[in-house]
DNA sequence: GTCTATACACAGATAGAC
DNA sequence: GTCTATCTGTGTATAGAC
């Protein structure tokens, strides 16, 4: 599997994301057509990411995003109630979304070293394709209140729970060595999270996802085999 | 050498960290004597690293920083003439003294395989030591303005550079495999990062420092070795 | 050198027209 | 369902007393 194989095979487009979000998450909104709703939900994402790249969520106004997602400022209101839910909209409609994908692609895979290449490919193929959301989301979770807060470092703590278990296993059955699973897994987590919250640097140097992809795969295996 | 072995070797302390600060970036101070001002910017930078964990820069507020650092908001601004100079001022001290200090402590170390590990402890002992100030840089970095963001990235490249010329050196010796050192010293970099980012992860399953340390040079040493 | 009191701009949020 | 106009609280920053 390679990226643009993973693009065709894969349902996964920006819609059924704010599908997704929208009837998991965002309650409040005050509109009927789900037509609009997603059109408009779309408009504000989009420019939120866009906005907080540049001066994270707390820096961004209502006004600014009023300008950039082209809604009035009553417009936006009708979305959210307030600023504050427009956050924990966005953290929510995400982790929800990628635990289950990250979930569906790998159970059906019986072998730990497939699997975990697998997980790791998708991984890095869904924070290829969603790399705004995912930026969004580690950089604005510690701002979050405690709740919500917490629910975020849930979130991080299951991506790394997967890789943990495919560990353990080939552990069990002889495959992989015995390493301390607890920091690999960790360790690999941190990997995947590099590819996208270092953007800029891998772009400056023309690194696919492929060939990052590879590289970590390589890296941990020299770590568990031979 | 381990994370005890270094507190007793180096003579870094917080109070070398503030006079630093003071000589080299806190021009616009308009007090006179320094040690008034060495303690009121260790009130301050202190506060502000507190505050800013719980809901960002732009999420404090000077009058939150008024009541946590103790000083008056009078008194805040004889330190700094605007709350932005405050966040531009604590990024260039700590990344001109983390520089200064990760390369005086390789500089003297002949063999690549010694001066990697040499690197990869000071600078996790560095961040262990100074984690607030790693934290804050890392997350704010972001939303400086568009010339103070140029140079914390360039303080990003050049820790990692640090690590590049090393693998590089090591393999022209032939003491390391032929890998990608530039993916090799970014994730390298990644893991070394994760070990401030992710704090309460570590903490909360009681992995110490020397453990970590332990762990990445394995690691690396297994891609790099055999 | 530090404080209190205050200016004044701008933020989030809403009411009500269309 | 979306807009404009506006309210009100809170933010940064400063002036001037001590």
């Amino acid at each position: 599997m390679n990226y643009t194989a993973f693009l065709e095979e894969t349902s996964i487009c920006k819609e059924a994301f704010y599908k997704h979000a929208l009837t998991e998450d965002c309650k409040t909104v005050r509109i009927k057509k789900e037509k609009t709703i997603i059109k408009n939900l779309e408009k504000i994402f989009e420019a939120t990411f866009r906005i907080c790249a540049e001066k994270g969520f707390q820096g961004m106004t209502m006004r600014d995003l009023s300008t950039e997602s082209g809604l009035s400022m009553g417009g936006l209101y009708s979305y959210f109630s307030t600023k504050e839910e427009l956050s924990i909209t966005l953290q929510r409609a995400g982790n929800t979304f990628v635990g289950k994908w990250l979930e569906e692609q790998s159970k059906d895979i019986e072998d730990p070293e497939e699997r975990l290449k697998k997980v790791i490919r998708t991984h890095l193929y869904l924070s290829e394709l969603m790399q705004p959301w995912f930026y969004f989301a580690y950089m604005e979770a510690k701002n979050l209140n405690r709740k919500e807060r917490e629910t975020a470092k849930q979130a991080e703590l299951y991506t790394e729970k997967i890789i943990f278990d495919i560990l353990v296993e080939g552990e069990k059955r002889g495959q992989f060595k015995t390493r301390n699973h607890n920091l690999t897994s960790a360790v690999l987590k941190a990997a995947l999270q590099d590819w996208y919250l270092k953007r800029w640097k891998y772009q400056k140097r023309d690194t696919s996802v492929d060939q990052y992809a590879d590289f970590v795969i390589e890296l941990f295996n020299a770590y568990y085999f031979n």
